[in-house]
RNA sequence: GCCCCCAUCGUCCAGCGGCCUAGGACGCCGGCCUUUCACGCCGGUAACACGGGUUCGAAUCCCGUUGGGGGUGCCA
């Protein structure tokens, strides 16, 4: 193939969607795997949505994803006399023509001449001059057919008389976007058009008004499988956790969001599902996509992401969880990030991060996503803990020789400078054997003293935080819980 | 209503006429490891929607049925 050229064209709507993310995901692969081109267009048939904030809410979940593009972002709203002029060819071709009746009016004329609802191209004989608030329509053939060559779904023909006289410029002047589309892409000379299958029925208008304005052959099209909920519906705004950056905020590495993402409609054919972005590049290719809808799993996605954090070093680990974990540090501002070298090197200064470097693997293995990370470690890290009452009575309350074992560990912990976790760790186990030995049954110190730390009857194992705790505040809890008994 | 799409384990993928007594992964269930939780390891569960063709041979091709979904706007 020789370097095809696409475009990622979403609307703005202040975030970005997850399904639109893996359009823009499948887009970027086709294009890089093929040596290609890509291009951001933002479809802003709106002019008021051309803000900063909305332009920002597209480009800064792509950059996080990690996908980049070799043209734009170009606004719709910049092309409107082309778009203009585009229309005014079709009208005096004849190809389209003025209309000015409202959605009642069609209505009403359905009824009256007792056929379905719709456009029956109306206005299409009344020679209508143009004027404020008049729009114009394509005039659609009434019969053979629009035949749609798909790459993932092969061949799809609409018969024509299926297909109404649909506007093409509102009243107010802007073009729809069937116009936008077929005009920028033609000039853009965008070669592919790969989006979801939600669009398909609209493809074979877009392609009518590319024939008429003399495009051409039209573009290869791609449309890909929808991404639904577990009702097998599509994914939507009110239902569903659909914003791209809900995900990075609850603590998903982008690395396993755009592989999840990846993996939606598409395999790889050695079914090895966890691997490098340049490695899913090299073997993706749209022929190779599924049809089928596809479910965006949060299981799945989860444990993608949990395989993600385990590959992280120490540094890289408590560098990205710290924005999770931490209270005692200052988030930074939106679009700025904690992973920036003056960022990065001030946090380490705080003692969240020191705690979460000294714990990443113990933490990695329990994590699926970033945001759980302040759970594991807040009776490290915060001053006081909460006792969870069921977890008080097993250990304490049940547990055998509880209150001898706190004072014991006391005792001998006392004793001891902190620097080592395997001490720490002989030390309290020895009490519960040596008790075990002299009372004659077998007594348990790890739960006593956990509880007595941490508040809680599970948890991260307890050496190595007692170490990072220090003496005086391990005796301190022991202290505090020997007196709640 | 009309138009269009889809159909392999609960889920995501593999399979593109014989290698399939259908493979992998997630989930779930059991076991091992372990003086917490988790990781890890071992094992198990579970699918070609149905009916007709085509063919020596079909999960794979064709038709129909059923089921699901999408679209039907002066949204994109």
């Amino acid at each position: 193939m020789s370097s095809p050229r696409v475009r990622f064209a979403p609307a703005p709507t202040g975030f970005l969607h997850v399904g639109s993310a893996r359009t823009a995901l499948f887009n970027w692969l086709f294009a890089r795997h093929h040596g290609g081109e890509m291009v951001l267009r933002v479809e802003d048939t709106d002019a008021a949505l051309k803000t900063q904030e909305y332009v920002d809410a597209i480009i800064e979940p792509l950059r996080w994803l990690g996908l980049d593009w070799d043209s734009g972002p170009h606004f719709q709203s910049d092309r409107r006399d082309r778009h203009a002029a585009a229309i005014e060819q079709l009208v005096a071709g004849g190809s389209a023509y003025y209309c000015d009746l409202t959605r009642p009016e069609i209505e009403q004329r359905c009824e009256a001449a007792g056929l379905p609802a719709g456009y029956h191209g109306w206005s299409r004989d009344r020679d209508l001059a143009d004027g404020p608030g008049v729009v114009v329509r394509f005039r659609c053939p009434d019969e053979g057919t629009t035949v749609v060559d798909d790459i993932v779904r092969g061949r799809v023909s609409f018969p024509n008389e299926s297909l109404e006289d649909f506007v093409i410029r509102r009243g107010d002047g802007s073009p729809t976007f069937h116009l936008a589309n077929a005009v920028d892409d033609h000039d853009m000379g965008i070669t592919h058009v790969v989006r979801g299958e939600d669009l398909l029925n609209t493809t074979p208008r877009v392609q009518l008004i590319w024939q008429a304005l003399g495009f051409g052959g039209p573009p290869d099209y791609a449309h890909l499988p929808l991404l639904v909920d577990a009702k097998r519906q599509k994914l939507s705004k009110r239902r569903d956790d659909v914003a791209l950056d809900n995900y990075r905020a609850r603590g998903y590495l982008p690395e396993a969001m755009v592989n999840y993402l990846a993996l939606l409609g598409w395999g790889p054919p050695d079914e090895v599902e966890i691997r490098p972005l340049e490695e899913i590049v090299e073997l993706f290719d749209l022929d190779a996509v599924k049809p089928a809808p596809a479910f965006f799993d949060p299981a799945r996605l989860d444990h993608l992401n949990s395989a993600y954090i385990c590959e992280l070093t120490p540094a890289q680990f408590a560098d990205r969880a710290l924005l999770f974990a931490a209270d005692d540090v200052d988030l930074p501002p939106p679009g700025a990030s904690i992973l920036d070298e003056p960022a990065r090197l001030a946090a380490r200064g705080h003692r969240t991060w020191p705690v979460l470097h000294a714990l990443a693997p113990e933490l990695q293995q329990r994590l699926s996503v970033l945001s759980e990370s302040a759970g594991w470690i807040d009776w490290i890290v915060s001053d006081g803990i909460d006792f969870d009452d069921k977890a008080w009575r097993t250990a304490m309350v049940k547990g055998r020789a509880a209150a001898r074992v706190l004072e014991e560990a006391e005792a001998r912990l006392a004793g001891d400078d902190f620097s080592s976790a395997d001490r720490l760790e002989a030390i309290v186990m020895g009490v519960g054997d040596e008790l075990t030995e002299s009372i004659g049954a077998r007594v348990r110190s790890q739960p006593p003293v956990r509880v007595a730390l941490t508040g809680t009857g599970a948890g991260l194992p307890l050496w190595e935080p007692m170490r990072l705790l220090g003496r005086d505040t391990v005796l301190a809890r022991l202290r505090a819980a020997r007196a709640r008994l």
